[in-house]
DNA sequence: ATAAAATTTTAGACTACCCTAAAAAACTAT
DNA sequence: ATAGTTTTTTAGGGTAGTCTAAAATTTTAT
């Protein structure tokens, strides 16, 4: 039984942590949590004591098996709600998010996997993270950044490493979601930005901080 | 603003004050809110400084305009919620209202308002109860009482005014849901109960206190 | 290697919501 | 109408989660 506030430090020290399961510093956790060190240090100490963290003072923190499997639920309500929020509800991929804040810390377990298997077990959220499993695993994609693709290379966007609204905004206007098949027309050199055709259209221009936020994976 | 606790003291206020909008007691309010009556003086006191109920010491509470509107719209949420969970999620009738004490705190009017329209505009949740309108009024039903009914006298079942899992699960396997058609064969005096046919089958037996808490109208 | 800078933790305090015990006000019964 | 009972409020205090200020520890730079 974590609190509201604990699940959100869950989740944020899983995000934070990265593929690789690093350590997560204090003053990290401060700055996303918008709180100040001495308040993330009085909830990490909270979270070691229930053996959810590993917490040794001045190293900072990993989760535990039982705190990583706490913060993929957590995650896996968030992106369940999402999916629900788009395909059944109607609204856009860059008006979710808020919402799915609130309804991720809605526990029943009955309410999630019912919920799941009205959406057809949905493997991602609409922004192309993978949607972890009721028991608890998370489905990693090996997908590569639109940034590294080849010249002249035909990909298929999949996701996104980058949330804000504005920036999904951007995307959907330029028709690069999910789906969307990419070919690369032109690199520059001097700034990384490319020309790119979009499902076949003629050719637009994006820069390399937009290129490498889109997940893609090779055309199959 | 307000918070879960001062929105769950809001719905409380306008449940026990009934249809006529008579005064609620501390005592009554502790009894419900499972707290102390000195938690709850201390509450009324937040909750009329914020001009969200008619306050003054030793008299009881009443609800004002802005206190009304903001109860009814967490009555509203809860009852969608229910109507989502019983339709599209196949909840049954005697499980939802646990989980829609939590969802009815999510606060985003746009997600209630498309929830609305996903579920066609219901006007009544799984017990019958009516969803307040959008705008902040309750549709009020004249139903009455089954027990009420005079013999002979064919009804539709439209709803229930006691809550309980038990009960429900009891009218459930009885037949006895929202839209069954009722005739009521025989009343014996001295305990009312009554034998009653449901859906034209064979009569079943019911209790006064069965009867007293289904809500039924006239056939058409 | 050690002084300066940065980070983290401790100490003490605040708000929201809850508690117990005691005082105040309102009912009730004769 | 007044004494006893019940209800409500006040007074003082506790926990979760936050804060500021100061102390402890680690990192960085020379």
């Amino acid at each position: 039984m974590a609190s509201l506030t604990e699940e959100n430090y869950l989740k944020l020290i899983y995000h934070l942590s990265g593929a690789l399961r690093e350590e997560v510093s204090t003053s990290a956790l401060a700055e996303q949590t918008q709180t100040k060190a001495a308040s993330v240090t009085d909830m990490l100490k909270k979270l070691a004591e229930k053996n959810l963290i590993h917490y040794k003072r001045y190293q900072g923190v990993r989760l535990t098996e039982e705190g990583e499997y706490m913060a993929l639920k957590v995650i896996r309500r968030h992106r369940l709600w999402e999916v629900f929020m788009v395909e059944k509800l109607g609204f856009r991929w860059d008006e979710v998010h808020p919402i799915a804040e609130e309804l991720e810390h809605i526990a029943s377990d009955e309410l999630i996997n019912r919920l799941d298997a009205f959406l057809n077990f949905p493997v991602s959220d609409p922004h192309g993270d993978p949607i972890p499993t009721a028991s608890g695993s998370m489905p990693e994609a090996d997908y590569h950044k639109l940034c590294d693709t080849s010249l002249n290379d035909q990909v298929t966007v999949m996701g996104v490493s980058e949330h804000a609204s504005s920036f999904l905004q951007f995307l959907s206007k330029a028709g690069l979601v999910p789906g969307s098949t990419v070919q690369v027309v032109e690199i520059n050199a001097f700034d990384r930005s490319m020309q790119i055709r979009i499902n076949g259209l003629e050719p637009s221009f994006i820069s390399h901080e937009v290129a490498r936020n889109i997940l893609v994976s090779p055309e199959s």
